[in-house]
DNA sequence: GGCTGTGAATCTTTTCACAGCC
DNA sequence: GGCTGTGAAAAGATTCACAGCC
């Protein structure tokens, strides 16, 4: 690829679309095991599914059920689980539980991850108070903002600290993971002073692109793209 | 627990992660077109490139340029504008404002659409105060909630009202697209309500997966799967 | 009988590579 | 020379369908 005039970074073309992911391709799962992106994407839609469940009451379930209650074919169910392991009984189906256990292991959610919020704005603070969070292994530590009358308030059971602290907070916090939810501008910037501060792991939610080096994985959710999306399908089916 | 396929998603390979999409499969583009979903997905990535571009006075570009800038590969992004039709010219590139407009256009981001959000919440206040909407052809024009203590409070320039009288705000304000950012346990109850009032694209933000008729256009974004295809992307990176 | 696990078949998406045109 | 547009090849994802086991 010749280059150009602009920075733009041209290593591998990373799928971007409306969250992405990773560089190196293959990724490694568990043990060994390689978790295909739209695998992983599922996989969390059947926890959701097994923790209703689990809620409920049920011990047992089946591909079928499950498949219905997660909104997938049951199919590519058992061929998502069997990439995991073989962990059901035929003729009968899935433990609740060990099933659960085994998704989650799989996925790094048996271990606790501790997350810092970039950009303390009604997102950020939207984020921070997300209650879905914290019950899932993921417990935000930080809150960081650079508007002088943000720092400082508190918001939920953290006070917001100042991005300029940055380096000694991400580092005492033990922070594995940011999630970027400031303006567009600011984002790139924020984003490599992360990555040299060795964070390798960023949700954005700034609506820019963002170069970040091989071996860090970003992903990203955009709320334009999504009604964006929403709207072509709108388009095609009102009319 | 009924057995039957609820076709609700589709997730090829886009990062769908949290996104389903669409119902009947296939669906005609601007002219007759079908735009495949990873297509659209990306279309949006070039629109942001390309207004990125037009900020900066760029009045021409190429795939080259445009897809390093979009983080994808040139020759998928030439397929996906081959599919709009022919408006590059060879030797030369594209140009800026004219590949905007075709792109915009097959997206039905020429009309302005009208967005009602259920749910005041953190996260409905962070999205009806969420700049990059208007400015996309997206008019926020109903803030709703149920708490009495929310409701006819103001936030932004929208007074919220009560979901009690969604019925006669959805009709007189002309909704087409309602975004849903209430807690999980409500979400499924409102979504029927949205549809069965004709709603007929709505993007979720609650925790729950949704069951929609077809013909129903649901995306959904979960911030709690976002974190969660992080982790395992972490987890293997890591150690 | 019922349900899992999986090879084989099918369908979709991406990449390659080059002809066609400026 | 440079860049688009696109068939053809490759890679990837999903569905089918059935053997294997409880």
């Amino acid at each position: 690829m010749p280059t150009e005039h602009h920075p733009a970074d041209a290593d591998q073309a990373v799928p971007e679309l409306g969250l992405d992911m990773i560089e190196g391709q293959p990724v490694t799962g568990s043990l060994g095991r390689i978790l295909p992106e739209a695998t992983l994407a599922r996989l969390t839609q059947y926890l959701r599914a097994l923790n209703a469940m689990q809620a409920r009451g049920d011990e047992q379930t089946s591909s079928g059920v499950l498949a219905a209650e997660a909104g997938v074919n049951p199919a590519i169910l058992r061929k998502d689980l069997s990439l995991l392991g073989s962990y059901g009984t035929r003729g009968v189906g899935y433990v609740v539980m060990e099933l659960t256990e085994h998704i989650s292991k799989a996925m790094g959610l048996l271990r606790q991850w501790r997350v810092a919020i970039i950009g303390a704005g009604n997102l950020g603070r939207a984020l921070s108070g997300y209650g879905g969070f914290r019950s899932r292994g993921f417990e935000i530590v930080a809150l960081l903002d650079s508007a002088p009358e943000v720092v400082g308030t508190v918001v939920g059971d953290l006070q917001v600290q100042d991005i300029a602290d940055m380096d000694e907070i991400l580092a005492s916090a033990e922070v594995n993971i940011a999630v970027l939810s400031v303006p567009g501008g600011a984002a790139q910037d924020l984003c490599n002073k992360l990555v040299e501060r060795g964070v390798r792991s960023i949700l954005s939610f700034a609506p820019v692109v963002l170069q970040v080096p091989t071996g860090v994985n970003l992903r990203k959710v955009d709320l334009a793209t999504e009604l964006q999306i929403l709207a072509y399908h709108a388009q095609n089916l009102d009319t």
